[in-house]
DNA sequence: ACGCTAACGGACGCCCCCGTCCACTTGGCT
DNA sequence: AGCCAAGTGGACGGGGGCGTCCGTTAGCGT
C-alpha cells in the first residue's frame, strides 16, 4: 500500500525542483521578475507544465527562491542593531543591504512589492524598517545620525540603489558599494549641512498602517 | 500643378502630428519608454498606420517629444557654469537636473540611452557631462566639492534618480528634492568623510537586448 | 465646383507569452 | 518483474503588441 505522504516529492521531481529554482535565482537575478516563466522553465530543462505544477505562481517561484536572501536581510539588520555603536551599526545595514540588493535585481523587485499582490516579502520589509528605526532613534541620540533623517530616506536609499543598472555584476557591485558610501556621508550629522527639504512620503506599495 | 513642397504637411496632418505628439509626452511620462505605439495612437485619436508614417520608430518619435528636455537640459548646465560660484553652480546643476528627470520617466529612459541604438540624446549627454567636468574641477579647487568626487558618481546619482518610482507625480518632485538635497550633502567637501571606496566606472549606454 | 492625391484608419498576419489539458513515461513499492 | 499513480512535456487556444497593406476620406489648388 502506498503510505506517501501528499506532501513527499518524488525523486525526480524533486530534483527538478531544484533545477527550476536553481533557473529561477539565476534568471531573476539577472533579468528581473519580469523574465518569462518558460524561460526558466527552458533554462532548468523541463516543460512548461512542470513548472506551473511546482510554482501555479510566479509569485510562489520567487517567494521559494528569494529565501535566502530574505534570511540575510534578516541577519542584516540583527547585526546592526547587535552593534555597540548604533552609528556603525546604521552604517553597516546600509552597506550590506545595498550589497546583497546589488546582487539581485529580481530580489530588489520583489522586496520593494513591485509584485501585483502582497507577498511574504511584506512582513520581511516592515521588519527591518521597524528595526532600523529603532536604530535610527540610537544614532541620532548619540550625535552621529543627521537629526532630520526620516525612515523615508531609506526607502528612498533603496529605490534608488535599485536603479543602479551596469552591464557586468562586479560594476554594479562596485557601484552600489560606492553608492552606500556616499548615502553614508550624506545621512553623517555635520555642522555644515543645511536644512533638507520636506520628507518625501513614500508607499512602496505596502498596506496602510494608519486608517 | 501642385507646387506643394514635399516636405509640407497638409493641416490635419500636421494637427494630427501635434496630438501624436503631445499623447507620447504625456505617456512617455508616465508610463516610460516601453508604452504601446498603439496606446500613444489611440490616446492621440488617431489609427496606427497614421503614426507609424510620421514616427517610422520609436526612437525618432522620442526624439521629437523630447526636445523640451533636451533643451532645458542644456540651459541647467549653462546656467550652473555662468554661476560665479562654482559649487552654487555644481548644485544647481544637481538639483535642477533631478527636477528635470522626475517630471518624466520616459525621458530619463531616452536620456541614459536604455534605448537600443545610439540617437541624439547621447550627444546632449556628453556636452553635459563634459560642461559639468569643468565646473565640478572649479568646485573642487575652491574647497567646497570634495576631492575624490568622479565625474561618474554623477551618472551614478542619475541612476539612482532613475530607480525612484512614486504613486503620484507630486511626490515623485518632493523624493527627487530630499534625494538631490542628501546627495549634495554627500558631495559637499567635509573634514570629516572618510575615503570612499574606488569609482565605479559605468557604461551609461546600457543596451537592452530584450524587450 | 471639381479632381487629384496626401492622408487616414480598420484590418491583416506574424510572433511571443500565458496557463491548461492530456497521452505517455517512470520511479517506487510489492 | 509488474503494477500504477505521480510525474512529465508537447501541444493548444487565447490575448496582445508589432509593422504593413489597402480601400476610403477629405484637404487644397484650380
Amino acid at each position: 500500500m502506498t503510505d506517501r505522504l501528499p506532501h513527499t516529492l518524488r525523486s525526480d521531481a524533486s530534483d527538478n525542483r531544484e533545477r527550476i529554482l536553481d533557473a529561477a535565482r539565476a534568471l531573476f537575478a539577472t533579468e528581473g521578475l519580469k523574465v518569462p516563466m518558460r524561460e526558466i522553465a527552458r533554462h532548468a530543462g523541463v516543460g512548461p507544465a512542470t513548472l506551473y505544477r511546482r510554482f501555479p505562481t510566479k509569485q510562489m517561484l520567487a517567494t521559494e527562491a528569494f529565501t535566502d536572501e530574505m534570511h540575510a536581510c534578516r541577519a542584516i539588520v540583527d547585526e546592526g542593531r547587535a552593534e555597540p555603536d548604533p552609528w556603525r551599526g546604521f552604517c553597516h545595514v546600509i552597506e550590506k543591504t545595498c550589497e546583497l540588493h546589488a546582487r539581485s535585481r529580481g530580489f530588489t523587485e520583489a522586496f520593494m512589492s513591485t509584485f501585483p499582490d502582497a507577498m511574504d516579502f511584506v512582513a520581511e520589509r516592515e521588519y527591518a524598517l521597524r528595526s532600523i528605526a529603532e536604530l535610527a532613534h540610537r544614532a541620532k541620540d548619540a550625535g552621529h545620525l543627521r537629526p532630520d533623517f526620516a525612515l523615508d530616506d531609506l526607502v528612498l536609499m533603496l529605490m534608488a540603489n535599485r536603479g543602479i543598472h551596469t552591464t557586468s555584476k562586479a560594476a554594479r557591485a562596485a557601484a552600489s558599494r560606492r553608492f552606500a558610501a556616499l548615502v553614508i556621508q550624506a545621512f553623517q550629522a555635520s555642522p555644515q549641512h543645511s536644512p533638507l527639504p520636506p520628507v518625501a512620503r513614500l508607499a512602496p506599495a505596502a498596506p496602510r498602517k494608519t486608517g
